[in-house]
DNA sequence: GGTATAGGACTTACGCTGTAAGGGAAACGA
DNA sequence: TCGTTTCCCTTACAGCGTAAGTCCTATACC
């Protein structure tokens, strides 16, 4: 009796498993053994439909980057920006150890391409001069990015805000860092619910730009 | 004779040390037996000064971020963030590991947590609530290390820029991606620089917050 | 001065990582 | 039928962070 027929492992099986296993238990968790395994194979195998570990991890930020909606080329251009920006950030959401990949390599897959095209096409479509649209999508990236870096990066979730202030209100020295002080202190009694605000930055950027198009 | 008197290893020698290292070398090559052997000692002696990689990992960041200029709690305040965010900036470039390392973990050391202080009570001075200058500072920060980690990820130099573009260019869909290739073909031709622009993006928000304190 | 104590550096070892090198079986084309 | 190709395998290596334990030396005290 021959063993049960698998289906054969192709790239695109290795990426996603990859996807799964990051989304599950971090990027800490991806070695090759460990991606290996979960596909029922040794490590070595890997290596036969990716070149290398780093080209593993390019794959899998391509992947997540064609989850993000693009950019309508017509219609409001403040709408379709602001939803192509939503969208990232949920999708960051979603794979919290994309991001992380995202600033720290050059990433040229064809969804990075498309999506960075889409951008400028709707920019310009919107009148925006070849430089303000390079320079506007580099500003509105890197609010997505660095704003969801930042949000990721802390340990403690957003509902627990307030009940974290609290308990840590008594150990911050009230004399050197009276200012973070007293913001703890306005989370911890309610006042102010500390969330982070994406939409806050981005509308500011929006606006921002949304000025230099009538000025020009 | 006895061996030459050697200074004695510090927490804090420890800490510059890898500071240098990693500037020189790069993060990837900033490792235990590495940093030792800089300093002509074995790996393990280094734990006698930090509990943990991760920990002398954090005390490099503290120390980095003890280098970036505090913006002044008395004048313009938009001087004083633009001063700050600038400064930060160029801290960062100066230290190329850094930005990654800042947004990737969560940090608490006491340089950082003045610099948080002193960013809130410069837009509290400024009039903002507690609640613009959290999310103030937030999109500013965001800004800050997104576009640094965007910038640092290229490993081509702005003065490169032209004549990579004229050698991409042929390679490029011009069918799939019309954009990138207007805007590459630009670049080639000289006629746009390409190059990131920090204070476009700073500016943006900047006057963003600016019109929020005017409404108020 | 002699001795106890503590601290700093050492050696050894373990389990983990990415991957180079090559073997072996099964499937396919001529 | 016989290569040839395709996949997956095993083995091995150098490097990683660090746990555990040893040893030397500089200081503190009687």
């Amino acid at each position: 009796m021959p063993p049960a027929a698998r289906t054969p492992l192709t790239r695109d099986r290795v990426l996603r498993a990859a996807v799964r296993l990051a989304d599950k238990h971090g990027l800490e968790a991806l070695s090759m053994r460990h991606l290996a395994a979960t596909l029922k194979v040794e490590a070595m195998s890997l290596y036969h439909h990716v070149a290398s570990k780093d080209e593993l991890l390019d794959g899998m930020v391509d992947l997540v980057i064609g989850e993000i909606e693009l950019p309508s080329a017509t219609g409001d251009w403040r709408r379709a920006i602001r939803g192509r920006a939503t969208s990232a950030h949920t999708v960051m959401l979603r794979h919290p150890w994309a991001p992380l990949l995202l600033v720290s390599r050059i990433n040229v897959g064809s969804n990075m391409m498309r999506y960075i095209d889409a951008t400028l096409g709707c920019l310009r479509n919107a009148g925006f001069t070849w430089l303000q649209a390079d320079r506007g999508w580099h500003a509105i990236d890197s609010h997505i990015y660095g704003f969801t870096l930042h949000m990721l990066s802390s340990p403690i979730k957003p509902e627990e805000y307030p009940s974290a202030a609290a308990q840590y209100l008594p150990m911050l020295p009230a004399k050197t860092y009276p200012n973070m002080y007293a913001l703890t202190k306005l989370v911890a009694e309610g006042k102010h619910d500390g969330k982070e605000d994406f939409a806050f930055g981005l509308e500011l950027i929006l606006s921002g730009l949304a000025q230099l198009r009538k000025k020009r």
